[in-house]
DNA sequence: CATCCCCATC
């Protein structure tokens, strides 16, 4: 009963622990019991380790402890555990017991074999609304709409957890139509209800026509506000996030960790280190976990100095969380970023499995730190490893050969990104426009930009810009300030640069005109290429 | 008293 109230998680499940061991001798009623409260805890590797432990002593399990040690399988997406039990499922008699049948159909149907699933559906003797339930969802993953409508026809005593799964199985198809046509015709709705077609509608794009539904929700809960804040995030609407955020009567540790990652994924790291500050203040206080460590990662990152990272870091000692390779791919691109390539190698060595991520973070930190010849090794090794890579994958690379200045490989690896279905995205042009111009192509450079399938952003344009002022194109030169003026609010840089190419060429009175009042020192930055260049008008 | 539906990761 103490056990209940404890919130720290870790704690809980030393508690249990504890306490099964401080009886004599356990009987399978007690460590069923303890099983079934981690399980309902959310520790799942917890409660299977806990029923291997049991199994090791030769207790006869309850149907509680079967039942959720399969539930717990299913979760953390343990194979070789979930069918082990389903052995001693038989052994122990349990054939005909319908809550371990249930939860055994659920494991096969959440591990995506739906032809065991069906199995066990077909020779059970009773069934639950929750077996059909199960096996319903089941389909509705493999994206099997017609058999899963088909099915649920057949469902005997549909709740509105059988509802549920119809309205948002086709919500996350994008068949809104037909979602709303069954959210319409729902016997009666809950939370979850609403929440699934909230999520329809922001995984569809319409995140006007969720919010509406959001407002117009007599009640919410916290899933509600989270999946409306990640849809503004999606979006880089971090302000309407925010305001939601400032709204939430109760934040729990995952609003905190969608807005932090809201901010870190948007170029907020400030804002995120502020929020992950405030979650830590005594009147507050969210226990952080992985996830919340993730985002601050990156947003440490973001800001590109150990400085906040030592201080994170001393946290992560103190609530005793644990490098898994997905905290050590952030890192990597942390230390890459602030220049510790030799760190960042040593962690990428370190991880279980090199993964895109890890790739892609680790070429990009090569590329920045101007060594070419790593990233593209490491790029063939990936290949060779038959990872695909993505469009961050050849941000890194294309960095890279910029840095080496290699025109001709860099133009080729443009080219290449159609041959994944790649289709480059700004930040690619703009590392482009960047590699040539600086090398002196700058009609090559102009011709990409005009060619270009979006419209080009300042970036684009401030690098074009940069080339003409390296090789003194006042044409070209002219015509790139234009643009980005037009594109950007401070425009000082812009305009000393041009003025000084106008000094360079002799063009005095134009370079004084665009002078005035202009600061001599600005920074320019080229997105997707992280080198920043100072420059002093003359 | 268990089993099913909605939310967060670089």
């Amino acid at each position: 009963m103490l056990l209940w109230d404890v919130t720290n998680y870790r704690t809980v499940a030393h508690y249990a622990y504890s306490m099964l061991h401080h009886l004599h001798n356990p009987d399978s009623f007690s460590w069923g019991c303890v099983i079934r409260f981690l399980s309902q805890k959310g520790l799942f590797t917890e409660a299977v380790s806990l029923y291997v432990e049991m199994s090791r002593m030769r207790l006869y399990p309850t149907s509680h402890a079967i039942s959720s040690a399969l539930k717990s399988c299913a979760r953390i997406q343990n194979v070789l555990g979930g069918v082990s039990i389903h052995g001693q499922v038989h052994v122990f008699g349990f054939d005909t017991c319908v809550y371990v049948q249930t939860a055994l159909l659920d494991l096969y149907s959440k591990m995506g074999d739906m032809r065991t699933a069906r199995h066990v559906f077909d020779e059970m003797a009773e069934r639950s609304v929750v077996s059909w339930n199960s096996l319903l969802s089941g389909y509705l993953k493999a994206g099997n709409l017609d058999e899963a409508q088909d099915f649920f026809g057949q469902i005997p005593n549909k709740d509105v957890i059988s509802w549920n799964s119809m309205v948002s199985g086709y919500a996350k198809a994008g068949n809104m139509d037909q979602a709303c046509t069954l959210f319409q015709l729902m016997p009666e709705r809950n939370l979850t209800s609403w929440n699934a077609m909230i999520t329809g509608f922001i995984d569809c794009g319409s995140i006007v026509s969720a919010r509406e539904l959001f407002d117009s929700m007599s009640r919410r809960n916290c899933v509600s506000w989270i999946t409306m804040i990640a849809g503004y995030s999606k979006g880089g609407d971090v302000d309407s996030a925010r305001k939601l955020f400032d709204q939430m009567d109760h934040k729990d540790l995952l609003s905190y960790n969608a807005m932090i990652a809201c901010c870190a994924q948007n170029s907020k790291p400030k804002e995120a280190l502020e929020l992950f500050n405030d979650m830590l203040k005594p009147n507050i206080y969210i226990h952080p976990d992985k996830m919340t460590f993730a985002s601050v990662i990156s947003a440490c990152s973001q800001l590109g100095d150990l400085e906040h990272w030592s201080w994170i870091e001393s946290r992560m000692n103190d609530f005793g969380i644990v490098l898994d390779d997905h905290l050590a791919t952030a890192l990597i691109d942390l230390y890459a970023k602030c220049g510790s390539i030799g760190m960042a190698y040593e962690l990428f060595h370190s991880l279980r499995k090199r993964d895109l991520v890890a790739y892609s973070a680790m070429i990009y930190g090569c590329g920045i730190n101007g060594k070419a010849s790593d990233a593209i090794k490491l790029f063939e090794q990936m290949l060779a490893e038959c990872i695909i890579p993505n469009l961050v994958t050849y941000t890194g690379l294309l960095t890279a050969y910029n840095h080496a200045g290699l025109v001709e490989k860099g133009y080729q690896c443009f080219n290449s990104m159609k041959n994944y279905g790649l289709v480059p995205s700004i930040d690619h042009y703009g590392i482009m426009v960047d590699l040539l111009g600086r090398a002196g192509y700058l009609d090559e450079a102009y011709k990409l930009i005009t060619n270009m399938p979006m419209q080009p952003n300042a970036g684009v344009w401030g690098a074009l810009l940069l080339a003409c002022r390296l090789h003194n194109n006042v044409d070209l030169g002219e015509i790139a300030v234009q643009h980005c003026i037009k594109l950007e609010s401070d425009t000082t840089g812009y305009c000393s640069l041009l003025s000084s190419i106008y000094a360079t060429v002799g063009k005095w009175d134009d370079s004084k005109k665009m002078r005035t009042g202009v600061e001599a020192k600005e920074i320019i930055r080229v997105p997707g290429c992280s080198w920043t260049t100072n420059l002093t008008s003359p």
